[in-house]
DNA sequence: ATCTGATGCTTCGATATTGAATTATTCTAG
DNA sequence: CTAGAATAATTCAATATCGAAGCATCAGAT
């Protein structure tokens, strides 16, 4: 499946390895996503229900500098989630900017239910890969980059929970 | 940056890879994107554009089945570039349930002006692998899964054209 | 104490994206 | 030839997503 843009071997193999890991990804991805929405679940509300259950009740700007989406997307999605009762927002009293996300018991159960066929499902799209070759793809992809600009962002007291399964 | 989910070796390899491979593919179209809409189109208009470019005019179901979109996805992609002059429809008049899709003289040079600035940065942001390592990702992923099912789809005589720059 | 700038959330306008329902047209089986 | 199935495009209702504008609140400087 050659590109059709002419260019040196240089360009060609460049481009011929970003379409195929695009469409790698978007393919698996694509199959995750008619899980979780067989579930109930749009990916975007997964995101959010996982990192709460796994990092605890955090502020809509948290919540967004993890997922890495903007402000608006987040209070869109959250109001969602509350619609069908599966978080709750509560503003704080020191400083009354700032609204706190908490898991509902509802949607402490659900996404509890959802993370294991989640997991079990990537388990079984990855497992196309050798055992090697999955660690090699991540190696590959961790230098290809992550989307971290340096190093200069939050380092206060944020060294703990680097990551939730963020998609 | 690990997971939290607790499991096997396996899952957490498993896990790990998948979400590297997410992260990496979203940081550089993220990338892609900002540089696509600096110049005026939004990442599903140069899909439609480049397939244009390169395939010939086609009508908006084949559209769709080349660039995974659906049909109603097309119709409004096709909608905002007609609307800027960028493309044309035209209804067939053998099968009068068929658009095809041309790209006007001002939609050509546009895309002609655009891609090779695409090419380049996909270029720019692979060249973190080396050679060797872009052509290792482009395996893994294509082991990975393409999307294709297994192979029987419109195998008429369609052998030529597999793949533009599809994102 | 107050002004100013930064921060957190919401709202808005565009665009994307899907799947379902609808319409127009073509094809196919009788 | 005609009725019903299949196909192409459009429309609609949700949801996502961004960036910008707006509002409330907070923090720092004078």
């Amino acid at each position: 499946m050659p590109t059709h843009y002419e260019g040196s071997a240089e360009t060609k193999r460049a481009l011929n390895a970003f379409i195929n890991l695009a469409r790698a990804t978007n393919s698996v991805q694509a199959r995750l996503t008619v899980q979780l929405e067989g579930q109930g679940l749009t990916v975007g509300q997964f995101g959010v229900l996982e990192a709460l259950l796994h990092l605890g009740p955090m502020s809509q700007c948290v919540l967004g500098a993890k997922l890495l989406r903007s402000g608006g997307n987040i209070t869109l999605v959250i109001d969602n989630l509350e619609k069908h009762g599966l978080v709750r927002r509560e503003r704080q009293t020191e400083d009354r900017r700032t609204i706190v996300i908490y898991l509902t018991p509802k949607g402490r159960r659900l996404i509890k239910q959802v993370v294991p066929g989640h997991a079990k499902m990537i388990l079984k799209e990855m497992s196309r890969l050798e055992p090697i070759e999955q660690e090699e793809l991540r190696r590959l992809c961790r230098k290809l980059g992550t989307g971290e600009k340096s190093s200069s962002e939050k380092n206060k007291r944020e060294k703990k929970h680097d990551s939730s399964e963020t998609e």
